[in-house]
DNA sequence: TTTCGAGATGGAATCGTTTCCATGGATGGC
DNA sequence: GCCATCCATGGAAACGATTCCATCTCGAAA
């Protein structure tokens, strides 16, 4: 491989004038810089990254925690942050840390302990306290995608609100039997700020002094548990509800195959509300709350560059805006709902 | 940062001793290599990989080039390659490149360059020209899942073979009229083996003496992308077809969201199969030929370990098996149809 | 008893950069 | 006309590991 050095000779300076004509760092002459640039090309160099992260300190790459891939959440902001870094240079080291599992012990206490990497950021972790010391611990800047929030810089949008404007909507349609669907039992681990979702939930429902309707409908965070669950919740015509909010579109586009199984017409029968605009919500016409995980992304590489370049800059938390978009799947309270949300009511 | 060199004093023991207990390699006593050992453990010492890398050669890390995240396929194969790298203790350092993206170019001509990787994990990058001149010319093992094959190592089903058998199961069941959605017009690039795909179901049409049945409705392969096709195809009922290939099961799972919605029934009017076996195809119990995505990722992690550890491994290519599953999305063509279909093949 | 080789260790060179420090020439303000 | 700056450059010292080579010991084979 050809080294420094040669490109040194081939343009008649010493090493460490190549090196500042490259780098661009210190002063090198215009006419110099150029005749080393030319020499560089020529000879094809590349700089060794390990020999220059050696001396520098800097590993020119970024690390990215995330639970999941596949789940459209994550796999397009894995898409943004690798996009984002592209522009700036950086190369993406990807850590895969599935809550729970072994792979992601071997992750905090051994992968990211190497430190092959300037910065790291992390999606949806919601580490615990264990790995929440190893973050803190290693010194390096993190920013946060989703939720997670300890003192380092943050961009999200706002979970519990997003869930209550949903709930709200619904509300406000004459909805009263409006149960959530998707995610786990109260206290279980939650990612992707689930259970900021179901706060908000509870908190419109409580508002409107519907705390006798509240049903929370636990089931897997994917379209075939919100499936699965609304089945279930959808086939005893007796206690089902009018309205159902679901933990995100993922399980509110499975919310709407199950009704359609069950003949239950959408919004008519039966009102469905997501949060994502997940790129099927617009196939299944999803009212939904838009947020842009690509968009979160390229901001969060934005911000983490500022804290690697800056001297010190101070930690931001930013909430994203999450658009209302209603499409149809959702809809006022019919007459024949109502008249019989009341009989059921009155007993 | 403490370094080596602190440790072999801890130890008592000089730098060189020291590296040997820790990495393995060379003679050192038994109860030397155990003092050297709780020294590092006490002082928590981590070895700089840079500094490693720098004399070895060796970063200990590998890269993944795909085209896309955002597909279950990619996802799934992500997820397995991480999986097992984990398990031999490599980093992950991943290339988005989709085709067409100035982010592509980018990849190839500089972010490759920089082989900052032992090996490389090629999923569904079909190269052009250039780009495959690029590969061959870094150097370093690679091994590739899904279809591209330039004397590299490769693991992959058999992509026309599944099309076909396939086409096959639809022509055994009495369906005569087929239509093969998914994928661009003859000519243009293709990933995921959709071109063999295509081939596959031609070449069981033709067999079958149906060449004039034959039909490749265009469409992006994507749950929406085939349902919108399908929307097209089925809504005009005269050259409705009465079953249909999908290019992958996301294709197919949106004809038969299409069909539902147009009132026609699967599989009394329509058969549809895919390939894959995507997480949602028990949900819409679609017929398909399964692959394992996982299972070629952690195949693939194996061979590049032999490839990269060995002396001189020649190049292996793997064909893994594509089980078929019956499920209910498929059936035979019944009097109703086939008589529909005399009808108007004899005007 | 001598010799040979395997086992165990340390000193020093090495990997390929960046950067510190020293040097010297040109520039500009007084 | 002199001194302080700034610009431009080169030599050499890092960075933190691995590994080559030399040295030494000790037991087994001749």
């Amino acid at each position: 491989m050809v080294g420094i050095a040669e490109v040194a000779r081939a343009a008649g300076v010493s090493k460490a004038t190549a090196s500042r004509a490259l780098t661009g760092r210190g002063y090198v002459a215009d006419d110099t810089r150029a005749r080393v640039e030319t020499a560089a090309a020529e000879l094809g160099y590349i700089a060794s990254t390990n020999a220059a992260s050696l001396v520098t300190g800097r590993t020119q790459n970024i690390g990215v925690v995330l639970p999941h891939v596949n789940r459209w959440f994550f796999a397009e902001a894995l898409e943004g942050i690798q996009a984002g870094l592209l522009e700036h240079g950086r190369d993406l080291t990807l850590y895969d840390a599935e809550p729970g599992t072994a792979s992601r012990s071997a992750i905090f206490d051994t992968f990211l302990g190497r430190k092959r990497f300037d910065g790291l950021i992390a999606v949806c972790i919601e580490p615990d306290e264990r790995e929440a010391v190893r973050l803190s611990t290693l010194g390096k800047p993190i920013v946060s995608i989703g939720c997670y929030d300890i003192g380092t810089s943050a961009v999200s949008i706002d979970d519990a609100d997003a869930a209550w404007r949903a709930t709200k909507h619904l509300i406000e349609l004459g909805h009263r039997r409006i149960a959530f669907v998707g995610g786990e039992a109260d206290g279980g681990p939650s990612t992707l700020g689930d259970a900021r979702r179901i706060a908000g939930y509870l908190a419109a429902m409580q508002e409107a002094g519907l705390s006798e309707d509240i049903l929370h409908v636990v089931s897997e965070v994917s379209m075939p548990g919100g499936y699965a669950a609304s089945v279930d919740l959808l086939g005893d015509s007796r206690r089902r509800p009018t309205a159902i909010v679901g933990m995100c579109d993922e399980v509110a586009i499975g919310t709407i195959i199950a009704a359609r199984r069950l003949g239950i017409h959408v919004p008519a029968d039966l009102s469905v509300v997501g949060i994502d605009d997940h790129e099927h919500a617009d196939m299944f016409a999803l009212t939904t709350l838009q947020q842009k995980p690509r968009d979160q992304a390229r901001l969060a590489v934005d911000i983490l560059m500022h804290h690697i370049d800056g001297d010190h800059v101070e930690p931001r938390r930013i909430w994203e805006p999450a658009r209302f978009i209603v499409r149809s799947s959702t809809g006022p309270l019919d007459s024949r709902q109502s008249s019989l949300d009341r009989r059921a009511a009155t007993p």
